[in-house]
DNA sequence: ACAAAGAGTTGAACTAGTTCAATTTTTTTC
DNA sequence: GAAAAAAATTGAACTAGTTCAACTCTTTGT
């Protein structure tokens, strides 16, 4: 059931088979239905999540309403919010289904327990940070050195299976730009 | 000496005075010159630092070669280039002194083995990354929401200490804007 | 199957931020 | 302390992206 997830694992640390056993027993299957809600912005964060199948959107509504998008997390994505899990405060984020989706889940306790039980999971998600902090540098330079043509034409060739499941709205919500406007660009 | 380096760990991960003696006998003590550079674009990261005194930018140049600071990092502050560190690419980062500097610095392989000999230390760059994530996020959907004007004011009123040493021209360069609209910006 | 809500399109007027070029001010260098 | 280099300012013309409003097309719920 949850061999994504031990490849997953594997492709940032190597685990032993009993650590991976160990470590993946914690999570458990749960599904959403398309719309509904894994995180609720003021909500605390107290599990996190592997997508088995499926897509979510994360995103935040500012105080003026507006609603930006974080980043879609589809099948072999992590799901979490670091700010709320590690300092149990109210989430600033929304995960939503934007289809029916499945997804491995691990609950707070469980995870603590584990970087305690099991150093190399410290390492897994040490490694799994860094990986992402290189991601989010790159994307706010790319953010400010190229045009919102350049960066929909990129998320295109990046990410075409979610560019097909998100509507043009979520995608100009992601590129930073109105929903009209991306609607122009299309048009060229 | 590097009691502040001390104090810094503590405030991500509490160590034991042993762990904190042990991890921290590996940093050397080295100088840099004002515009002298820790690192250049293109070569390899074999190093990472925590800034005593002084101020570094980091910054990288496009193809376009447009200048981006990604972050100023001042006393207490790290510096490092995770992708190339990790992978031992060339880098695609400049760290160059704003002013004379003192950082402490830790080699490669002291710290890949001290990864492996004190597992706390996974733990404290785990934490320290997962937090810098929520602060890269953070910044990103900012640059969405906010105008320059917002950026470049709570810029000032965040980092005051860094803003009084660093050019218009970087300052700019970080909130991504010109430096001539900055200029009209502070006019008003 | 129909009504209602949401997503996408289009156009016109607007604004935040850019570009380029000229000028002044500040800092660096020898 | 003068000369050179770099930083900052200003203005005019421009452009990428926004806003608002009207309309059409698609999806959703019952």
């Amino acid at each position: 059931m949850n061999e994504l997830l031990k490849q997953n694992i594997n492709k940032h640390v190597q685990f032993s088979a009993s650590e991976l056993e160990e470590f993946c027993k914690y999570f458990q299957l749960k599904t959403f239905k398309k719309k509904e809600h894994l995180l609720k912005q003021g909500d605390v964060c107290k599990f996190e999540g592997f997508v088995l199948n499926g897509c979510f959107r994360i995103f935040t509504l500012d105080q003026k309403g507006s609603d930006n998008t974080l980043y879609f997390a589809a099948r072999d994505w992590w799901l979490m919010d670091n700010d709320s899990f590690m300092h149990q405060n109210p989430s600033h984020l929304n995960m939503q289904a934007l289809e029916d989706s499945e997804v491995l889940m691990i609950n707070r306790t469980d995870k603590l327990m584990l970087y305690e039980k099991l150093p190399i999971v410290e390492k897994l998600f040490r490694v799994m940070s860094q990986k992402a902090l290189v991601a989010w540098q790159r994307r706010l330079i790319r953010n400010h050195c190229e045009t919102a043509k350049e960066r929909y034409q990129n998320f295109l060739s990046t990410y075409p299976s979610i560019a097909s499941k998100i509507t043009d709205k979520q995608m100009a919500s992601y590129l930073g730009i109105t929903h009209e406007f991306l609607s122009k660009i299309k048009k060229q």
